[in-house]
DNA sequence: GAATTATTTCGATGATCATCTAACAATTGA
DNA sequence: TCAATTGTTAGATGATCATCGAAATAATTC
């Protein structure tokens, strides 16, 4: 398996974050992981191919929103919430508020 | 002189917002306005020319994160804080915050 | 080992974006 | 009216992006 690359908290960047969460599919998954936790790549039931999830998981993991676990044949997603409120306090609890308004 | 489109508080996009925020360049013009308050566009002191700033200005402008007056010559900027928090509770504040840890 | 399942990667496409120069528009002051 | 100042707009360019179908990779099961 190739190790896939999380970047460390400590070297998150703002404006990849707030790239990553202002695509409509990628703020979708954001969601649902917050109130679902973590799931595997093939349970959000979202209106593109998995050729297209495939490369939103990767935007987000690689911003750092997202950690992906890999157990046998499913990578497995979650929000990486902690290191999101230790770089940047209150960003992604006023993201999720401001998501929920529509 | 034209008239220059603001969206309304109720109407202002989430998506937007990040997306504006999310470029290093209008980021530091939103971080002036939040600590100098309002200042005309050609008091930035930014590494791109006045077209690209204007651009940048305009997408500031639009996704509803400044107030653009004009007076004169000049072209006053501010940032919107009153709306921004009242459709976005703390997202301004925390992108804020966040973009002072480098 | 072959078939199945889950996901990524490749290669392509059309759209959008940041950026620039140059031209234009609007206001003010001489 | 002319010149100077401020800012926008037009048009072009190269880069990046979301998207897709198809092929490839990896793990599991038969």
């Amino acid at each position: 398996m190739r190790e896939l690359h999380h970047p460390k908290t400590n070297q998150l960047q703002l404006s990849a974050v707030l790239y990553a969460l202002s695509d409509p599919t990628r703020l979708s998954v954001v969601r649902r992981l917050a109130k679902e936790g973590e799931r595997a790549c093939g349970t959000f039931d979202l209106p593109a191919t998995k050729a297209t999830l495939s490369h939103h998981f990767k935007v987000l993991r690689e911003s750092g929103i997202t950690h992906t676990r890999v157990e046998g044949i499913y990578r497995y997603i979650s929000l990486r919430a902690e290191d999101l409120e230790a770089r940047f306090p209150g960003l992604l609890q006023a993201v999720l508020k401001a998501s929920k308004t529509r």
